[in-house]
DNA sequence: GACTGTGAAGCCATTCACAGCT
DNA sequence: AGCTGTGAATGGCTTCACAGTC
């Protein structure tokens, strides 16, 4: 196959794939097939084969896919065979929670550095992490070759931190302020709205 | 219209759609028409008309929306019209996060009992909580009508976490750790997963 | 003239079903 | 016999375009 339009959802299946393909490289499992994968993840198997089939001929068939080698084309094609650094603005709960976080630095994602324009928090520690002055923004994102930004602040600040994190030149961002932010089309956004997922979620209970 | 096969992402909209009419309201904006909540938002006109379109006809020809009225339809529609009982389980950095952040009590979602098995937490404070022992949990479910659950457990015990919030009783879960939960179809579920966010996001940066 | 509500068209994603390989 | 890879069929969501109303 190898076409090109390669739907959003199968990014996102890709990284559960690739996270429980982990899990059975740790437990010393060889081989694995799409059913198999399938069943771990909670999709159909003609759904794993097809989402596979975007990037190639990873399988044999009648016998099923090895686990490493899939799981390192899974990483590969996330772009996760090298590590990423990234920067929270935001040193406020959810910002801390974010620097304690393990599951980022599992899959090769580092925080190096954190930022605020509090000045009664500039200079705490927040786990092994200095809080820094938003003035220094664009300097360690320069030196650091920081490629991702996570927005932790209230929404009234999102769309300037958002501003100022593309000027800094990052080319990613993850946004947890609930607003819509206005930038450039190049740069990647992704929004976790807390208040819209448990809206969906009454929602889908009222009707029951 | 009115029909009933209704798109998981309309909800989402909705959700989006009825935080910006509360800013348009809270500035005094009486009438607002389906292109400006599209402007606004970060959708076209039509998605907007149609989204609402499957819940009744709320609009004036010629004219637009009247914002308080089309405001409260959708916090009806989206099950605001009351408030939400929630019992967040794990007293960590993201289960404290969560018990600080403001935007939940504004929609109408209330905390009523923090949970932990870490005899270490239990008795300390987080916020106004206090930390319960995870033996109160099915009580305190009962005895506050509580539908929501939040799970913010590392991921080993997430499963656990989430069988014992449905024998609990609470008709929605919403779930911070990064695994797929195997519970009763009628409840409803939502996945909030970081890593798959931020690799979403790597691998558009690195297709470019 | 302005703007909504909605069938119809177009597009995208998932599921089916089977040929092809081991 | 078992399982992959994929064209074809289906289903679902979004966009178009315009009739209907103010």
């Amino acid at each position: 196959m190898k076409g090109f339009k390669i739907p959003e959802a199968t990014i996102s299946r890709l990284s559960v794939y690739s996270r429980y393909l982990e899990s059975l490289y740790r437990k010393g499992i060889t081989t694995v097939s799409s059913a198999d994968i399938a069943q771990g993840v909670g999709v159909t198997s003609a759904q794993v084969r097809k989402d596979l089939a975007y990037f190639g001929e990873f399988g044999t068939r009648g016998v099923g896919y090895n686990v490493k080698e899939l799981l390192d084309h899974t990483l590969k094609i996330l772009g996760l065979n090298n590590t990423w650094n990234m920067v929270v603005v935001g040193a406020g709960n959810l910002g801390s929670a974010l620097c304690a976080y393990r599951g980022f630095r599992e899959r090769g994602f580092y925080i190096v550095g954190v930022f605020d324009n509090d000045l009664t928090k500039i200079g705490k520690k927040i786990n092994e992490y200095e809080v820094l002055p938003i003035d220094h923004l664009e300097e360690v994102v320069r030196e650091n070759n920081v490629e991702i930004g996570i927005i932790a602040v209230p929404a009234a600040y999102a769309q300037d931190v958002a501003t100022r994190l593309v000027k800094a030149g990052v080319k990613g961002i993850l946004n947890f302020a609930p607003t819509v932010l206005n930038i450039p089309d190049k740069i990647i956004v992704r929004s976790v709205d807390l208040t819209v997922n448990l809206e969906v979620l009454t929602f889908n209970i009222r009707r029951d």
